[in-house]
DNA sequence: ATTATCTATAGATCTATAGATAATGC
DNA sequence: ATTATCTATAGATCTATAGATAATGC
């Protein structure tokens, strides 16, 4: 029966964590998810009896709790060198539902009480700011990239890679895989054109010609 | 009196624009727009009978005309010069309140009619997103930037500049003013540190040791 | 007469609580 | 006896409508 709680609790978790990233918490209702689960609103209170607000916090939680290993995993796993790091973090985000880390960390996170505001700033902060702002720290230190504000630097990329699941669903997006490429090497290489010895390697990610949108003349 | 009329609904705009973007479409009720007014909930009824939906939609809609002027603008009265002209859009987004555009793209959207939806994506698409993509199509013409999918680059410039509203209120962050000129110098010249010859010529943009972590709001 | 507000309220939610019920485990 | 659900409902909003009122302009 213990299972049986524990399998229960994580599937209204997920339920949450599907509607809260989508719309927003003050958009989704109890019922939303309960009738999703097929079951009652009232039912919830069972599995999260500080009610809404405990369960957007729980949701949130073991979201960033995931993300954590995730990101931190990712960077570890990777050679010493910040664009195999950030391609493999980039991978991870590309696996997971999008976050939506702007709106929630904006809208969401203002409707809660100030105590759980910044339990969950900080939360968010140490699964995923800091592990980046690490790596870009250490890229500095091994003196692969020049010295920029390294806070800036890990808010950039992260907020980039959110982005890009919003990108995903247009149509006639490329694939998710490309413009994180293309991302990465924004950032690393650069967009100015420069001589030939110093230019970029990597080639252009995807053939401009293959995603018509209206005008694509590369 | 037709003057009034115009004062006094422009004033329900900008109020609800204020709330609208600081906490999204949902989280905000007419009875908050209307408290800050210090008129009565019904009374906004008079100047949108359309309810809350229609007041955002003109919010919305007041806004992206706003920024329209403001990005074409800053495009067109910079030198043909891709740094000088995202400078000066920055400066645009610097000097108006954060629009949240991602937020609000996102989750406050979603709680439109169908219609009202695809109708406001298309203006944001116009206004903001078509402007800066016609710079960088633009500027890799003039051999200025290397071939990338411009969509993604406007998506990208736009996405950092709306994330730099919200960096902007944490303790210590640096000036807003620094952090757009680095963010730009990142796309543009990258980070890896290649040979003097092609190294980027822009300095440091902050004294990293000047913005310690504790309340700096200058 | 028109403009811009107000009061009052209907009708529809939404959150949260109380207590009933059915199934499972001892 | 415990677990996981349900029904029913109180109390608090929220949107929207109807109609009154005060101020202004003709």
């Amino acid at each position: 029966m213990e299972q049986e709680v524990r399998d229960s609790t994580q599937r209204v978790l997920d339920v949450a964590e599907r509607l809260f990233m989508d719309r927003g918490y003050s958009a989704i209702t109890l019922r939303d998810i309960a009738d999703e689960l097929g079951m009652k609103q009232a039912s919830l209170y069972y599995h999260f009896p500080g009610g809404k607000e405990q369960l957007f916090l729980s949701m949130a939680q073991r979201m960033f709790d995931r993300h954590h290993q995730g990101v931190a995993g990712a960077l570890a796993g990777a050679e010493n060198d910040l664009r195999a790091q950030l391609r493999r973090v980039a991978e991870w985000f590309a696996s997971q539902r999008p976050m939506k880390f702007m709106g929630m960390m904006h809208a969401d996170i203002a409707a809660l009480s100030q105590e759980h505001k910044e339990q969950l700033a900080q939360k968010a902060h140490g699964a995923m700011f800091r592990p980046l702002r690490d790596a870009f720290v250490a890229a500095e230190a091994r003196g692969e990239i020049r010295a920029m504000h390294p806070d800036l630097l890990a808010g950039c990329f992260l907020w980039l890679m959110d982005g890009l699941s919003y990108g995903e669903t247009r149509a006639g997006a490329p694939p998710r895989a490309a413009m994180a490429e293309e991302v990465i090497s924004m950032m690393l290489d650069g967009l100015l054109l420069r001589d030939a010895l110093c230019a970029p390697t990597v080639p252009v990610p995807w053939p401009l010609s293959a995603h018509a949108t209206p005008v694509n003349q590369g």
